[in-house]
DNA sequence: TTTTTGAATCAACCATGTTTGAAGCATGCT
DNA sequence: AGCATGCTTCAAACATGGTTGATTCAAAAA
């Protein structure tokens, strides 16, 4: 039983996975799993410059994997519901391999 | 309960989604699921040259994800044990999300 | 031994992605 | 209004990655 809403291409995988396939950008996606956090204590280790910093957050926004919202001078972002489910399914599923180990011949 | 041969730094998991982030590798991963196939039908669609093909494959090779073995002309290819495993641990865990929705505060 | 086949390698070229520094914009404070 | 703060945007420099064409290599066939 497959996940309908990811008819992903192999070109649209290969997008999102890119968007992630940085230290940098993957540290944000880890900072952000599960909790919302201000730009602001957002500074992966080691720190980078603020505008860097928003540079990899617009990669990961137009990949549609985050999201910001405005509060006061400050900007919250947090995961988009799904974007670690859409990216596991970027992926070859490990279960299908056994599944083959066991049906082919 | 962690998988302990995952000690994965975010570089190096980076590095290991950077591998597979490309329309052309993530389909030859693909053809490799569950099958041994011969590097002449590993053509992806639309065909390739030779040469780019063997590119990809030694990018794939290097990251530690394939692995060729020669049978007399031919050359099959692989995926190493784990490789699927070892590519869904380096994204972050939906279901660690789960958990600190129920935990957290 | 020469030729053919399947595949890998090399160097050059081109395209894309990342980093930097400077400038811009919105919000809130005085 | 004027200024400070938090963050984004822009253009230029730089680095990395993908593609191409030519060459090389190993194994098998002639």
């Amino acid at each position: 039983m497959v996940d309908s809403k990811t008819p992903v291409s192999r070109a649209e995988a290969a997008g999102l996975l890119a968007a992630v396939a940085d230290p940098i950008r993957l540290e944000l996606l880890h900072l952000l799993v599960g909790r919302t956090r201000c730009v602001c204590d957002l500074q992966p280790e080691p720190q980078i410059p603020g505008n860097l910093l928003s540079y990899h957050l617009k990669v990961l926004r137009e990949a549609g994997l985050i999201e910001g919202t405005r509060r006061g001078r400050w900007i919250d972002y947090s995961l988009v519901p799904g974007a670690l489910e859409r990216l596991h399914a970027a992926l070859p599923d490990p279960a299908s391999v056994a599944r083959q180990l066991v049906v082919v011949r």
